[in-house]
DNA sequence: TTTATATTGAGACTGAGTCTCAATAAAGCA
DNA sequence: TGCTTTATTGAGACTCAGTCTCAATATAAA
């Protein structure tokens, strides 16, 4: 409570930095993002909204996810399917994702060696790196049940 | 000339294989991308054989471009801005890209530790991999000159 | 040739996301 | 508190990449 009252605070300041107005609206989809785990599309998020008998429009949720993706909040990420995803992102250190191909499973990962070899790759084109995307597409042990009892 | 020719035949193959018949465009739209070593999006092959006094549909570069992909002739990826680009697969080893944020280049890379490192991730989480994406986003050496002055 | 059927082109359609604009609601001020 | 200014909202029009439809056409095999 205190930390989603700390979250809400957070954001009023990151509102008034940028002359915008703190709305229900606004603080009803950041609520609903801090809520979740989970990597969800802007309808996903619209109708978890409507189920709380929060009813906002498309277009607010876009414009929202928009301001909270800039002010660090969500991140915003595209598993190459034609629609982006949300994650909330407050509490979390960097990572990347492997996406199960059969159910659409999305796990974390980080990994250091692959992050210093890229600052090295980059370092070496003269490239200034700013941000990354890794993605490993797979199938999740839940969708390989024989392969899974083969243990690990 | 010999490997073009060789190309056209391995795409015969593939296409008699799976029922499909030569046609010109095919073979117009496949000479194109084997021509071509730019990572383009559909627009950009459409226009080539235009200027080259080929009259395609769009439709049938989507339709051929899905065959190629398939056949393993061309790569689609997609950078997250919304749009896919292709790339002519044939003579080239697996590799991921930098991508510059301002004019658009794209670097080929590859590293062995990272692949290696990926193999290693995803077996720790019994997860199959199937494929990768891997992008890094930053700004190239043309795009900062500054930068690029103090040397490598 | 002829025939069966895969392919093509044109344009309608789809779906995610953006834009427009009148109505509404924050926020600062009297 | 009420007033005023102006940001925000909702509804739906719009955009744009990509897909689908279907009649006309072209390939491949007989």
């Amino acid at each position: 409570m205190t930390s989603k009252n700390s979250n809400i605070e957070h954001f009023k300041d990151t509102l008034q930095a940028e002359g915008l107005r703190l709305t229900s609206q606004r603080i009803a989809i950041l609520e609903d993002i801090l809520a979740s785990e989970e990597h969800r599309e802007c309808d996903d998020i619209l109708f978890s909204l409507r189920s709380n008998q929060i009813s906002v429009s498309r277009a607010t949720v876009y414009r929202t996810l928009e301001i909270l993706e800039k002010g660090g909040f969500v991140r915003k990420m595209n598993i190459g399917d034609g629609r982006f995803r949300y994650e909330n992102k407050l509490p979390k250190p960097h990572h990347d994702h492997m996406i199960c191909l059969e159910c659409g499973r999305i796990i974390e990962f980080v990994d250091q060696e692959i992050e210093a070899r890229q600052v090295h790759l980059t370092k070496q084109h003269n490239f200034k790196l700013v941000r990354h995307i890794h993605q490993l597409f797979g199938i999740c042990e839940d969708c390989h049940p024989a392969a899974a009892n083969k243990g690990v």
